[in-house]
DNA sequence: TCCTTATATCCATGTGTATGTATATGCACG
DNA sequence: CGTGCATATACATACACATGGATATAAGGA
């Protein structure tokens, strides 16, 4: 169905995945030992980070190897530029007095 | 249940959200307008993105000021600058001319 | 006190999706 | 060919989650 970037990344397993291929090529034998579940998820796993641009195949033999392609993080990248500022300028700013995120919610009960 | 910053962004309504707040502090009725959904469901996701450290909270008589926190940007920079390396790589070797800001050559791995 | 506005929470519902088991497909090699 | 290995797909299931509507809470104002 097409995920988006973020979509795509929310899976903690599929992030798992890409962790692993951040080191280079692999097949999915080897992808599935790392990954924690079965064999068929992580092919499905494979399949949408294929669809969604994460990744590449390539055939050897039986074997497919997969490898990750730079454009879906470039695009990650483009929309964490959008709030660099944010986070630049507030960081020497407030500092510390941004700390006490605990609760503040729920007033009773 | 306290999601991580992928599955927080993971929903377009939510990004939506964070991008209206992009410019600074909103109130919710504010963002109802600007998200094309109910205002209880703004409400909702307003208290996922507290949750997970997105944004602040400001009593301001019956309405509530909200606005971005910087931190969770700052751990997707983090994770994002793990692959930093692959897609600027990348970029070198496809020699695409919008990298006149590299200066040392980078060795193929 | 009553009415209105602003926001949060409860509830019911529909939809999506991650997972395992089982099976299919494709290649290798005797 | 037939057997075994590597990977993908089909199917069923369970669970998460986004949503709207109704309602609760709280503040403001007449």
């Amino acid at each position: 169905m097409q995920l988006d970037a973020f979509q795509t990344l929310a899976d903690p397993t599929r992030r798992r995945i890409v962790e692993s291929l951040r080191k280079g090529e692999r097949q999915v034998s080897e992808i599935v030992r790392e990954a924690g579940i079965h064999q068929s998820g992580v092919s499905r796993h494979l399949g949408i980070l294929h669809d969604s641009g994460f990744v590449t195949v390539r055939p050897e033999g039986q074997r497919r190897l997969y490898a990750l392609r730079p454009e879906p993080f470039r695009e990650l990248e483009g929309w964490l530029s959008q709030y660099r500022n944010l986070w630049e300028a507030r960081l020497d700013r407030f500092g510390a007095a941004l700390e006490h995120r605990r609760k503040a919610r729920r007033p009773k009960k």
